[in-house]
DNA sequence: GTCTATGCAAATAATTTGCAGTAAT
DNA sequence: ATTACTGCAAATTATTTGCATAGAC
């Protein structure tokens, strides 16, 4: 929270209620949530903040590098305040996203006939796949004779 | 082409002059097009297709798996025919998306902790950074005492 | 002839923008 | 006091949907 402070005051960014709320909401929050899901959570302290000054404070966040976006669904665009290397696991049933904390940067380094054609700043690994619950789900759903899981 | 239409036969869906077409524009096709760049050009061919019947028909290819969805852009989804293991780049300037035909599935193992908690079906990696165009361009701007190169 | 696919227009949904008022500096 | 930020409403953009007609089988 300090070092949030400490990052909009040295880029000469006001320091306001609503960044603050944002971002505490966001801070520690494992479950990648879209801009919708952190109005409606801000809403409960600032009934009369706007989605708008939401989607403008997440682009904040993430132009001054306290989150992190996730362009990975089509649908709606969803933030992760995690910035440590880590991947993601994206259940393809229920469309949950997990994390995996893990670092593949020494297993994935393109070739180096490309290392002079595109200079990496970054990658990102995303597994698709079926998690648990669903796995569970589809088990069940076969005894009875269904063949498809809804989302 | 001759496996798009057993495709589509297979799956008791009809062979229309649209879905070739639109099918004739993906394949062999390595710009990763956006539903309405496919859309402008087979109305060369088709001046009366709708964007709708494009979006439809991307669809069903995707279903009968004879193209791939990308998801990793914000604005735009991208279809891309090359269904070979291969992974992106993409250049964050000019956003270029390229590709890297490179089998990472040796290198890319979750650890056996999650295994157990997730079936992964498919996984993808996408580069980002900068490509050897937009390098040689910022190197210009540099030059000219500019700082940032528009996309 | 049957039934699916197409074309059109309208609907939907996420995100962005313009602007006047508000609040952080 | 300044200037950036917020809230609201309207605009924008990608994609989807309903429905009547056309076309593949």
């Amino acid at each position: 929270m300090e070092r949030l402070i400490q990052s909009l005051r040295t880029k000469g960014l006001k320091i306001t209620p609503q960044r603050l709320a944002i971002f505490k909401i966001l801070k520690d929050n494992k479950s990648h949530p879209c801009a919708e899901e952190i109005y409606l959570k801000v809403r409960e302290d600032y009934p009369t903040i706007s989605l708008a000054t939401v989607y403008q404070t997440l682009d904040t966040l993430e132009n001054i590098g306290r989150i992190r976006i996730l362009s990975f669904d089509k649908k709606k665009t969803r933030y992760d305040p995690d910035l440590s290397p880590h991947h993601h696991l994206i259940c393809t049933s229920c469309n949950k996203i997990m994390d995996l904390e893990q670092d593949f940067s020494r297993n994935l380094r393109p070739p180096p006939s490309f290392r002079n054609r595109f200079q990496v700043d970054d990658f990102s690994v995303v597994f698709y796949g079926i998690c648990e619950a669903c796995k569970k789900k589809s088990r069940i759903q076969k005894k009875k004779g269904k063949t498809k899981v809804d989302t």
